[in-house]
DNA sequence: CGAAGAATTTGAACGTGTTCAAGACGTGGG
DNA sequence: CCCACGTCTTGAACACGTTCAAATTCTTCG
């Protein structure tokens, strides 16, 4: 592999290949018997290499669920394709949207609570705020630019912008209830998306009544002023 | 230590002591290095006492730290008191209880990350959502219920009944926040609480207009309806 | 080709949280 | 007083994530 300055940056074919492996096996195990009870040296053992080859690639098993994660993400992508081009109301777009990322993350719900117990960490490069997720956080939040900008919503310019992001913000908190919630099928949470996206909706028309709106300006106001 | 059916349990006043005395040591140890650099060994050590004798008195690791956050909530209670007295109106009230929180736990910023990663898991005793830290909660509930009953709002009976609750979320929303703030005295934490109460306020003042009154009584249904 | 240097791979070793079989201690009943 | 039993205490051992110096393999270039 070769860089813009004509030197080599050490990464070889047979490496992305060990990379890979070592990606798969991991993501194979923590499917199978979950992320806890997966070692890293049953990582390396089913893959046929050292504990040390593993470190080489991914500075820590936490990295290695980061590419978990990444999956997860690319699979909501391509399932929210259909709700996307489906139609223009806001509810079945964003409740589409939601309930998608329900299914492709129904496998790993119990493996679930793991991620988010490292990805609360401030500290830790996993956290869905911290810059080196970044990548992944503006991906999602993109989908949810989709959701809005196709959609029929009329809304004060200023508050469209920030929409998408506290759109984001809105499916992190449905996350974190989803993690929580042990009911069959997670019904409690299906209950709560088909329920507060209409009302999500609601609200936000609401912002053009006139007493409202200096509510809005001020939301707005207030989501600028913490911003980093 | 004697129950009601007349038994004794099996605690013992030289056990009293010896757990009291690795608490205390524990929490030292916490605030004088941290959560991560505080080993096990560290604790028994700086106590006098085996490794194998402070698990006989917690179970793990974390459940020193509950020990900690439970101590954070006793703090909070007293510095509470004042703002509680103090009057009716709902900003200050909120504001100060928000503060007060800001303030007593301070020393324990860089520590609070390690805190919430543990808290963010389901299958952890010590998440705020889980069965074990009810007293706690209820506690922190208790504050919140206090600035609604103090307070001048004057809000749909329903509405009103939740809002201890729905508080307590509020400050859950802020304290992820804080712990991610890495500004100078937590300056963006403190913007956050003190223009977001006003507003806070002024939406439940709102709740009384017609128009937005159905969408209150939504809320309340959903609340209602996804609860366990 | 063959040597130098870079990339990759190894596995033993470390530090940590945690467990557990064994023993020490204390107390109430005979 | 002493035995029996429950409480308390010990420290070695385990499993795990992680590190690192050394060995090996690969690439480059004269």
């Amino acid at each position: 592999m070769i860089t813009l300055t004509g030197v080599t940056d050490g990464a070889t074919a047979k490496g992305e290949q060990t990379r890979e492996l070592i990606l798969t096996t991991a993501l194979r195990l923590f499917r199978e018997q979950g992320y806890g009870r997966t070692t890293m040296r049953a990582i390396a053992n089913e893959a046929g290499v050292s504990v040390g080859n593993a470190y080489y690639y991914y500075g820590s098993k936490d990295h290695l669920m980061q590419a978990y994660y990444d999956l997860l993400q690319d699979q909501h992508r391509a399932a929210v394709e259909p709700v996307l081009a489906a139609g223009q109301a806001f509810v079945p777009r964003m409740t589409g949207v939601l309930l998608a990322w329900l299914e492709v993350a129904a496998p790993y719900h119990e493996f679930a609570g793991t991620f988010f117990k490292t990805a609360a960490d401030p500290q830790s490069p996993l956290s869905p705020f911290s810059d080196e997720s970044r990548p992944a956080r503006d991906a999602s939040v993109e989908i949810f630019r989709q959701v809005v900008d196709g959609s029929d919503l009329k809304l004060p310019a200023d508050l469209r912008s920030e929409l998408p992001e506290l759109l984001w913000l809105f499916q992190m908190g449905i996350v974190l209830f989803w993690v929580h919630d042990r009911s069959d099928d997670v019904r409690r949470t299906r209950a709560l998306i088909t329920r507060s996206v209409p009302l999500l909706d609601r609200l936000l028309r609401l912002t053009r009544i006139p007493g409202v709106r200096g509510v809005t300006n001020d939301v707005v106001a207030l989501i600028h002023s913490i911003k980093p």
